[in-house]
DNA sequence: AATGAATGAGGCTTCATTCAT
DNA sequence: AATGAATGAAGCCTCATTCAT
């Protein structure tokens, strides 16, 4: 592979540790995306990266450093920009099925991230926290405004965040096209107490495009 | 570990060949769920069940064969005594939930097995299959009963399927009390446009116990 | 495989525990013939036998015991059938010729024991031997009758046995049909001293049908 | 084994990466000759070469791999070696016994890479491949002269190469002395048609020295 | 900063052999 | 006589990690 990935176009105008640095970390994402990361071999990265095995050793201690730094960074990255990205929205049931639905366009748009997220979700609980924090606020904000007839607990925002991620997985196999987004929020918003009619109407409103990218400064 | 586990126990009556494959499999439950399925390797399962790696061999041809066997084991032994039970009940509604919470109510009695079942969720197809089947079957009975109000197609499926198994997790992670499957069980039926009036009394009326055991016979 | 093999044939009427030993030792012969003597193990040699491993050990001390037995017994059946057969051939130059015809012929009419024979040459000195002691009579009745023209010795002798078996490993591959005998024949009388047109004739002479058998008693 | 073998020899003032790998040739072909390629498991030829096993994969992807490398190695230098060494014979008579000569010469100068050729020309087609080259020229030229009578096909080519086999085993075990290679090559001089005067004559002429090396370069 | 050879633990699997039944 | 479960050594290979250059 020889265009250059998020990381890497991101730390392009950097010193030459942060470009190595990056295009590790883009062979990371490739290979936990591709193949999941019990099979991603540090070797292998390296090999994917374009430079030694020892090499890797000079920017991450070990493979969950690796892992846990791409999560980390990707998760906050995306969460951040969402929340920027509807700063002027206030109604928290179009803030709520807009975020879902962002999420799963940005994360199919980049299938590599998109898997890698997926699986990361399972098993990095800093990831988790990062994006449930966002979408608590969201979730509190619909309950405030009398949107959302259920108490907002972590119960629900792991129940809510659960669907999110098991539309991605729709999107991501192929099973669901690009309406998976939209399906997927008017059941969540149904779920939240939401009018069948509003959740409709809400979950399959024309979006604005936005353009997300990836921060690689830590 | 000394005491007995599930298979174990069933096959205690059997040939001894049968024993040491039943210990086997209880051992391998253990370590996919304490630790998962990448981590388990033959030689810690056979160490786990007291024999010498190679004995696994004779029993099982891979770390695959022993995983998918017990997962369809345990699917399917659980998705036919859950349907068993609830023989009686014709409201789509009351079994929809139902099968919810004696799902969760099951895997988290038997802590190992919830844990195997909602790693192995992830990685067999089969398993999902075996019991979304099921699951399926109740979701098309209540849109004939005209108490679903959304379109039940394989989307709809898998997302309550991870309903359920968000709660399981959440269950046993200890974050959550015995009520987890009321809890989910009420947001699926909102969720599937059931009136939230009674979609909290059906997911909270008191089930009555019933006895669920593992099937140990091919 | 159900049709006997040569063995069990020839202990068709004995007790049940030859039977099982010949049985095993058709089974060894065409696992070595096939897979070669490193691919053969005593689990694949049973299973082809029909009997569980257990019961190899009742009647070999281990795979080296039943190959030399297997292979001595064919090697010490063959050469004596053959020295039989040629009882009434008195000229050194025939019954040279006809040997190594005989021998070609025999072991490609049952490619399994060809490819063992052929295999167990060059592991099994007792092998060698036995074929040799037969060997060495001929040639050095040839040169007492005056017919070959070359020092009888044990270089010789090796030389001569290495040329029949690359002839059988050419009529084995398929390389060669029917006439390998008669050419590799050839090539050997020439080398010996016999002149050109003698050696064409005696080599490529119509040989009488024989039937040979394979010894089963020890 | 501590004085380094012909690989390492050849590869002492290169890489440290092309050291390991000549020693594990080196190993290689020792174990090779001592115990046949069966006989050769990676750990061995590792820990002959004084390296822990994991390194050898560094080298080579696996046993086949060293076990070509070295047979081709070795059969293309020596081959191309005999060749040049031969570029001022003209006479084929004498082309094809010196060939044989030269050839059990210096296998058997060297018992370790003669064995390793012994047992490799069974095993490995190119290796047959690359010395009958040479072979089938020297024998057609012979034909072109009228210097031998019989034909030359892939059927006599064989028989001829496995005469010299022959002699190169008694050679190597110690039952023929250095004439071993006159002896075969008169026998083989014969059975083309040369008269045994004129195949006595050239057989055991008197060979001038020259030098054969080991190739290194890929 | 980077290299890349080497390490050694650990995973998978097969096999000859033993032994209680 | 035969069974067949169990053993444990040994083979193959990959991998995270270290270290001299």
């Amino acid at each position: 592979m020889n265009k250059p990935g998020l990381f890497a176009n991101a730390a392009r105008n950097l010193g030459k540790s942060e470009r190595t640095r990056a295009r590790l970390m883009d062979a990371a994402v490739g290979i936990f995306a591709r193949e999941g990361y019990e099979a991603a071999s540090v070797n292998r990265i390296a090999q994917a990266a374009d430079v030694v095995n020892g090499t890797f050793y000079l920017h991450f201690k070990d493979k969950d450093d690796i892992a846990t730094t791409v999560a980390y960074r990707v998760a906050a990255g995306i969460t951040r920009q969402l929340d920027e990205a509807m700063a002027d929205i206030d109604d928290a049931v179009d803030r709520t099925s807009a975020a879902t639905r962002r999420f799963i366009e940005f994360a199919s748009a980049q299938p590599e991230w998109g898997w890698a997220l997926f699986r990361a979700a399972w098993s990095f609980r800093s990831l988790r926290e990062s994006v449930i924090t966002y979408l608590r606020a969201d979730l509190k904000r619909g309950a405030r405004q009398g949107a959302f007839t259920v108490p907002i607990d972590d119960f629900l925002i792991d129940t809510f965040a659960s669907m999110t991620l098991s539309a991605l997985f729709a999107r991501l196999s192929g099973t669901e096209g690009p309406e998976a987004g939209s399906k997927v929020a008017e059941l969540q918003l149904r779920m939240l107490g939401v009018s069948p009619a509003r959740a409709k109407k809400a979950a399959w409103r024309k979006l604005p495009p936005i353009e997300l990218s990836i921060p690689v400064a830590e």
